[in-house]
DNA sequence: CAAGAGTTT
DNA sequence: GAAACTCTTG
């Protein structure tokens, strides 16, 4: 079947179609599904970015070090992160330092940064390796990084098209979906036409092309020529426009910041990060639809996310394999049976290559945690103090960058965690608000806790602590309750017709079901049933279907043109009133010169301290956006597993529609 | 909400 | 190791 591929198609006959035409294997419906980011559309497009050696290319960068020299970071006497040049002396992430040079001698091994006990900042200190005893690792100095990378990301893509998730310090998903979709339709105005009889459901035309110009990327191969020679369909074209994306970002990532990246591009997150590992240094990997059955079957399942750990590995006992191959002549109900039903039923589909988990629109942080191990154990309470002033510090200025100080976000817990021997104790307390949080506040607390653990005995020696800091609230909302200092007018005002909102309130209303709080009986179990995987039916390829997956899909898809409906309107006058940056008033060198944010009034101290507080205000508004019109999660994205008691209810599949608090308002800023 | 655990990178 | 997240249970 098929037509030669030379041929040119003739698309000047109706898109009806001429009888015997080959007719695309979507429909009309597909296209709209995509314009809408759903998960179960099979033309879905995603990507997943991972950093090549990312620690070691920071530091490159950092210290000038030329690409093709080998360069290692060390953390003590280990290396975390190793670069390609160095790998090929058979260096590995987990040697230590003399092995390594004894491979490479000429190996640049540069020490991550670290907080010293009496510094006011972190620092890269050359005898780091050699204290131990009294230096902390700090990671500052790539999450800065990364989240430069991430602002280039948001740059390149249209702000009212982007949904990007940070997945890690190093990785991120891009759900490309919508913006291909306009690409799409530009590229190809027939898929503009309205379907023939107005039916949604009547497949497309083929694509009038016949031949896509895959540049370099790799493509994962086929299993036979003959597939090559099928013409392509929309899902091909509409991966190869996501492909042409990354590669954008990717350019700009380097050009900007001088780091290489590697990209995989697939219909869903499972295989975009499978994709962006296929082939590493700086280079991106397309996986066609066509192709995933092939690509997967030599797989282990081991490989894939969430079956990297204690689940993968009771699988693999199970079945006595450990390639996907192997699992996929398992059916749903014998995994079921094995693994509990919901767990059963993500396997079942994982190995198939289907996730319609969704991407995540969001790139704050929920905690973040100041941790050490420590060598030789510690002793003593003073001595612990001495580590929770470094701690205190450290995530002080972590929340400095995070916009506290201008009152945008403010954890609300802090929790310290102890180890001794094997046992482990953590206390947590709340962070009083309203009162000013710095170094001294947070000491404070820490030291309460640690009273309060100390106190119950069993403490020494301690061989690790960790204080965190969770429970972030959006200073924007946060603040309002206690409003008082607070006044900002405009961001009352643009948070109160926020979350009045009809798009808002919608949602509220599809939680009914929500707090679900544990009483009743089998509580768990009642949400596990209720939450119908995707399976059900292959959207991969057959997508004829899409009963029940569909059906979710259209709801989400009908939420997200009502957050969505607003933005393009008035995407023209982007910034609307005041903008980014309002004049630049400095020159004033007066030491107590107060600018005041135009946006929210908050007062900053320096131009600087404006310009970053506006940086804030940039990237906050992005996020917020993002957030808005994710609406909530339907899929059981996979998650992970419970803890506590090992298999009963195993896995994956629970993340249920929560509710998700909507409540802040912003929303619909958009502008980029 | 608090405390304990497990997963992943 | 360091860090962040998620889930469970009381």
């Amino acid at each position: 079947m098929s037509s030669p591929p030379h041929m040119q198609s003739f698309r000047d006959l109706s898109p009806a179609g001429a009888p015997g035409m080959k007719r695309s294997r979507f429909t009309y419906r597909h296209i709209q599904q995509l314009a809408a980011s759903s998960t179960s559309c099979p033309l879905r497009v995603i990507a997943h970015l991972d950093l090549d050696c990312f620690y070691a290319q920071v530091e490159m960068v950092r210290l000038g070090i030329p690409d093709d020299k080998p360069v290692a970071v060390q953390q003590w006497q280990g290396l975390i992160a190793v670069n390609y040049p160095a790998r090929s002396f058979g260096i590995g992430r987990h040697c230590n330092v003399s092995e390594a040079k004894k491979l490479c001698p000429d190996l640049i091994h540069q020490h991550v940064a670290t907080w010293r006990e009496g510094d006011a900042k972190w620092d890269y200190h050359p005898d780091a390796a050699a204290n131990m005893a009294t230096h902390k690792v700090s990671l500052d100095p790539y999450r800065l990084e990364s989240r430069k990378i991430l602002a280039i990301i948001k740059e390149e893509l249209p702000p009212h098209l982007q949904k990007v998730e940070k997945a890690s310090i190093d990785e991120v998903f891009m759900d490309l979906s919508a913006q291909v979709h306009t690409i799409l339709l530009e590229r190809f105005p027939e898929l503009a036409n309205p379907p023939p009889y107005d039916d949604p459901t009547e497949m497309l035309p083929m694509p009038s092309i016949t031949a896509l110009d895959w540049q370099a990327d790799a493509l994962v191969d086929l299993p036979d020529e003959n597939a090559e020679l099928e013409d392509p369909d929309w899902d091909d074209v509409a991966i190869l426009i996501g492909s042409e994306i990354v590669r954008k970002v990717r350019i700009a990532i380097k050009d900007k910041l001088g780091y290489t990246c590697s990209a995989g591009v697939a219909c869903n997150k499972l295989l975009s990060k499978l994709g962006s590992a296929y082939r590493k240094p700086n280079q991106q990997t397309v996986l066609r639809n066509r192709s995933i059955q092939h690509f997967l079957s030599d797989f282990k399942f081991t490989k894939m996310r969430n079956l990297g750990g204690k689940l993968g590995e009771q699988i693999s006992q199970m079945f006595h394999t450990d390639t996907v191959k192997d699992l996929l002549s398992a059916s749903v109900e014998q995994l079921k049976s094995k693994l509990g039903d919901d767990t059963g039923v993500w396997v079942y589909n994982t190995v198939r290559g289907i996730d319609t988990s969704e991407v995540n629109p969001r790139v704050q942080i929920k905690s973040m945690l100041s941790a050490k191990s420590f060598r030789p154990s510690i002793t003593s309470f003073e001595q612990a103090v001495r580590w929770l002033r470094i701690f205190a510090a450290d995530i002080f200025s972590r929340l400095v960058e995070e916009g506290v100080l201008e009152n945008k976000r403010r954890p609300k817990t802090i929790n310290l965690h102890h180890r001794h021997g094997t046992q482990t104790r953590s206390r947590q307390g709340p962070i009083p608000q309203g009162r000013k949080l710095d170094e001294e506040s947070l000491l404070e607390l820490a030291r309460n806790l640690l009273s309060q653990i100390v106190s119950e005995g069993q403490v020494w020696p301690c061989s690790n602590l960790s204080l965190s800091v969770g429970g972030f609230e959006d200073g924007v909302t946060g603040n309002m309750g206690i409003g008082a200092f607070l006044l900002k007018g405009e961001e009352a005002q643009a948070s109160k017709t926020g979350s009045g909102t009809a798009t808002v309130d919608s949602e509220t209303e599809i939680r009914p079901a929500e707090k679900r709080r544990r009483l009743d009986n089998g509580g768990i179990e009642r949400f596990f049933a209720k939450r119908e995987l995707s399976h059900g039916a292959n959207p991969g390829l057959g997508s004829d279907d899409t009963a029940i997956s569909g059906q979710s899909g259209q709801r989400l898809g009908t939420l997200k043109e009502e957050v969505m409906s607003g933005e393009p309107a008035g995407s023209e006058g982007v910034g609307k009133g005041d903008e980014v940056y309002n004049g630049k008033s400095e020159s004033e060198p007066g030491p107590i010169i107060t600018l005041t944010c135009s946006r929210c009034n908050a007062s900053l101290d320096s131009p600087e301290e404006l310009q970053s507080h506006q940086d804030w205000h940039f990237a906050k508004e992005l996020q917020e956006q993002e957030r808005v019109s994710q609406t909530f999660v339907n899929q059981p994205s996979a998650s992970s597993s419970r803890a506590g008691n090992q298999k009963s209810t195993s896995t994956m599949p629970k993340r249920q529609g929560r509710p998700k608090k909507v409540e802040r308002g912003q929303s619909k800023l958009k502008f980029g």
